[in-house]
RNA sequence: CGGGUAGUAGCGCAGGGGCUAGCGCACUUGGUUCGGGACCAAGGGGUCGGAGGUUCAAAUCCUCUCUGCCCGACCA
C-alpha cells in the first residue's frame, strides 16, 4: 500500500480520553476510530490486523474440526422467548419491532440460534458429534463502555457452538478448545492463561476465562504461585480456619457508634474475626416462562474479617441480579441498619451464611436496636440460614488447594468456554434419537474470543515511547518501505519486487521529510522498516530496522526482497516456537 | 442508573457579557530545506453540542436537553 494513497492518517496528539498506551496509539496511528461510547470503526489498519487474527482463529478451529458458518445479527425475538433469555436478560440486550410490530432482538451470543438451526439438523445419534463457529458482530448494550476496545457494544467475536451425545463428547471438544485458545492467544503473540469462572449468563456448569494480564484489566484473577490454582476472584475458593469454641450464652451489649465492623471491633476490643458481618442486598428473580419479576431481600453474613463476594452470593441463592438494598427494605424486615442481623428479624428474606460464620462460635452481632449488639451469637442455635462460600478470597488468603498464600492480579478477559449441558437443548428441545430409539437433548458447549479486545490486548502489551510494535503475526504489514530519496524509480521498483516476492509492504512514498515518515512508521509499528536513503544508497545499499529491537543492519540491493523475506520467517519462527500447547486435565 | 468532569476548526487547547472568536499541530499555495515530527511567506476552514430564556448586546449568564470521558453500580 502507498501511503500517499492510504485512507487514514496519523495524529500527533492523542484524542482526549485516550487514557492507555495501546488506546492511544491505536487512534493516532489510524488502526480506529470512535464513533460513539463503545462504538469504534477499523479502518484500514486496524482491518488489516484483526484479519490477521481471525486468520490465526479460523486455522485453529478448522485444526479441531469446526465449521466455519455466519448466522443473523438480527433474531426473531421467539427464540429467546423459548429460552427465557428474552426475559432475563436485562437492558444489555437490545430490542425492537419490525414492520408488523414482531418482537425482534439484536443477538448479544448465538445460543438460540444455532440451537434452532440444530434441531432442524441434527436427528440422529449418527450426526453426533457437530461442531460450528462463526466470526461475526455482536451487540451488547454495556452500560459502561470503556478504554478503547477493551470494553465496547458492538464487537467482533468468534462463537463456536458445539454439539454432544453426552458429557464424554463434551468434554472432549472442551478441551479441543481448551488447547485451540492457547495455541490462538500464543499465535497472536499475547500471553494469557486460563482460569476457572464463573458461568454468569450462560448458564452452564464449567466454564473457563483466559486472562491477559494487565493493570488495565477489570478482572480480578486470584492465583497460587506455589501450585498453580487460578481462578477469577468472582467463584475463587480459599481455606478458610476456624476458630471453634464452646457455645456461650446470648447477651446483648450497648456498643455506641459502632456502626461498622472495625469500630465495633476496636470498641470492644476485639479481633474483627470474632464478628458476623452482614450485608444486604436485594436480589432479582425473574421466571423464565413469562419474565415475571420479584425482588426479595437478601441477608449475607461473613465473619467480620471477610467481606462478601456479590457473584458467589448471586449464585448461591440463584438471583438474576443484585443491588445493594436500601435501608428502608432493610426496615421492613425489622432490621437496623448498622446494628442489623438476622436475629428477632421478621417478613420474608433470604438468609445465606458463609461458612466462617456457620462454623465459629460466640459472634458478636447486630442486637437490631441502635447501638446495642448481642455477644456471643451462635448459628443454628439464635439464627437459621443457608449456609454457602460466599466470601472474597483476597490477596494473601490460603490457597485451597495447597494453602500457600494467593496472589492476586488484573486481567482482561479475551476469551471463555463454557460447558453449557442441556441448558439451551431441553429449554429449545434440540433433541436427538439414540441408538435405543430414545430422544435425548443434545449435549452442548460454546466459545468464544473478543476479536477487537485481542488486538487493544496487543497494543497494549506491545508498545514502546514511540508507539506500536505489534508481532509479524498479527502487524498489518511486514514490511515498511521509507523512502527518502526524490526519485521515485528506485524505491518504486523495490515496493514491486518486494510485493512479487509475497511481502505485504507498506510504502511510504509521501512528500514527508525524513522525521515525519519514521515517527509515522514507529507509530504504526511495522516489524520491518527499509530504509532507502542517499547514505546508503551510494554503496548500493538499504538499511533495515526491526521495529521491536531498534536493530539495524543493511544489505545490498539486489538481497532485499530474499533478506526480508528471511528476516520475516525469522519473526515467525520465534512466534510459532513459543506456541502454548496446553493441556486440560 | 448514581457521583464527577468536559463539549469552541480534523486533533490538542485558550478565551468566560461588548466591536472581525484566538493559539499550536494538521490542511492549501509559493519558495527554501531534505536521514528523526524543518523554515519563510501568503491562505482556507467555526451556525462556540442543541433548544429555549435573560439582555441594547450571549461562546460567555440562566433553564432544559444531548453527547463524550472518568469513578462506582453493571457486564464478556
Amino acid at each position: 500500500m502507498r501511503m500517499s494513497r492510504m485512507f487514514s492518517k496519523t495524529l500527533r496528539e492523542a484524542p482526549n480520553g485516550a487514557d492507555t498506551k495501546g488506546y492511544e496509539y491505536l487512534l493516532r496511528a489510524g488502526y480506529i476510530r470512535q464513533m460513539g461510547a463503545g462504538i469504534f470503526s477499523l479502518l484500514p489498519l486496524g482491518y488489516r490486523a484483526t484479519e490477521k487474527i481471525k486468520a490465526i482463529i479460523r486455522s485453529e478451529m478448522e485444526a479441531i474440526g469446526a465449521e466455519e458458518m455466519e448466522m443473523p445479527v438480527v433474531n426473531p425475538a421467539d427464540i429467546w422467548k423459548e429460552t427465557g433469555r428474552y426475559y432475563s436478560i436485562d437492558k444489555e440486550m437490545s430490542r425492537f419491532k419490525d414492520r408488523n410490530n414482531r418482537d425482534m432482538v439484536l443477538a448479544m451470543t448465538h445460543e438460540e440460534a444455532v440451537t434452532d438451526i440444530a434441531r432442524g439438523e441434527v436427528d440422529s445419534y449418527k450426526r453426533l458429534p457437530r461442531l460450528v463457529y462463526q466470526i461475526q458482530t455482536k451487540w451488547r448494550d454495556d452500560p459502561r463502555p470503556r478504554a478503547g476496545l477493551i470494553r465496547v457494544r458492538e464487537f467482533t467475536m468468534l462463537d463456536s457452538y458445539s454439539f454432544d451425545k453426552d458429557a464424554e463428547g463434551l468434554d472432549k471438544v472442551y478441551k479441543d478448545h481448551y488447547k485451540a485458545y492457547f495455541r490462538i492467544f500464543s499465535r497472536c503473540g499475547l500471553p494469557s492463561i486460563a482460569v476457572g469462572a464463573d458461568s454468569g449468563m450462560m448458564g452452564g456448569k464449567i466454564s473457563h476465562e483466559y486472562m491477559y494480564l494487565s493493570p488495565i484489566g477489570e478482572d480480578t484473577i486470584i492465583y497460587c504461585p506455589e501450585c498453580g490454582y487460578t481462578a477469577n476472584r468472582q467463584i475463587a475458593k480459599f481455606r478458610k480456619e476456624y476458630f471453634p469454641e464452646e457455645m456461650k450464652a446470648i447477651e446483648k451489649k450497648a456498643t455506641p457508634e459502632s456502626k461498622t465492623i472495625e469500630a465495633l471491633a476496636e470498641y470492644l476490643g476485639i479481633d474483627p474475626r470474632k464478628t458476623a458481618k452482614c450485608v444486604f442486598m436485594v436480589g432479582s428473580f425473574i421466571n423464565d416462562k413469562n419474565g415475571e419479576e420479584e425482588d426479595k431481600l437478601i441477608v449475607a453474613l461473613v465473619r467480620g474479617d471477610l467481606e462478601v463476594e456479590e457473584s458467589k452470593l448471586s449464585n448461591a441463592v440463584r438471583a438474576n441480579a443484585l443491588r445493594p438494598a436500601h435501608e428502608e427494605e432493610i426496615e421492613a424486615c425489622g432490621m437496623v441498619p448498622g446494628y442489623a442481623s438476622p436475629i428477632g428479624a421478621k417478613g420474608d428474606f433470604i438468609c445465606v451464611v458463609d461458612e466462617t460464620v456457620a462454623n465459629s462460635n460466640n459472634l458478636v452481632a447486630g442486637a437490631n436496636e441502635a447501638g446495642y449488639h448481642y455477644l456471643n451469637t451462635n448459628f443454628g442455635r439464635d439464627y437459621n440460614g443457608t449456609v454457602a462460600d460466599i466470601a472474597s478470597a483476597r490477596d494473601g488468603f490460603a490457597c485451597p488447594v495447597c494453602g500457600k498464600p494467593l496472589k492476586a492480579s488484573k486481567g482482561v478477559e479475551i476469551g471463555n468456554i463454557f460447558q453449557l449441558g442441556t441448558r439451551y437443548s431441553e429449554a429449545m428441545n434440540c433433541t436427538y434419537q439414540d441408538e435405543n430409539g430414545k430422544q435425548v437433548p443434545v449435549v452442548m458447549g460454546s466459545y468464544g474470543i473478543g476479536v477487537g479486545r485481542l488486538l487493544a490486548c496487543l497494543a497494549e502489551e506491545y508498545n514502546d515511547e514511540g508507539g506500536l510494535k505489534l508481532p509479524v503475526s498479527v502487524a498489518p504489514y511486514q514490511v515498511h518501505l521509507v523512502s527518502l530519496v526524490k526519485e521515485t524509480e528506485i524505491a518504486d521498483k523495490i515496493y514491486e519486487d518486494l510485493q512479487k516476492a509475497g511481502i505485504e509492504v507498506l510504502y511510504d512514498d509521501r512528500k514527508e521529510t525524513a522525521g515525519v515518515k519514521f515517527a509515522d512508521a514507529d507509530l504504526i509499528g511495522i516489524p520491518l522498516r527499509i530504509t532507502l536513503g542517499n547514505r546508503s544508497l551510494k554503496e548500493g545499499k538499504v538499511e533495515v530496522k526491526i521495529r521491536e529491537t531498534g536493530e539495524t543492519t543493511s544489505f545490498l540491493l539486489e538481497d532485499i526482497a530474499e533478506e526480508i523475506k528471511a528476516e520475516i520467517a525469522r519473526e515467525q519462527a520465534e512466534i510459532d516456537r513459543n506456541i502454548v500447547n496446553k493441556t486440560l486435565d
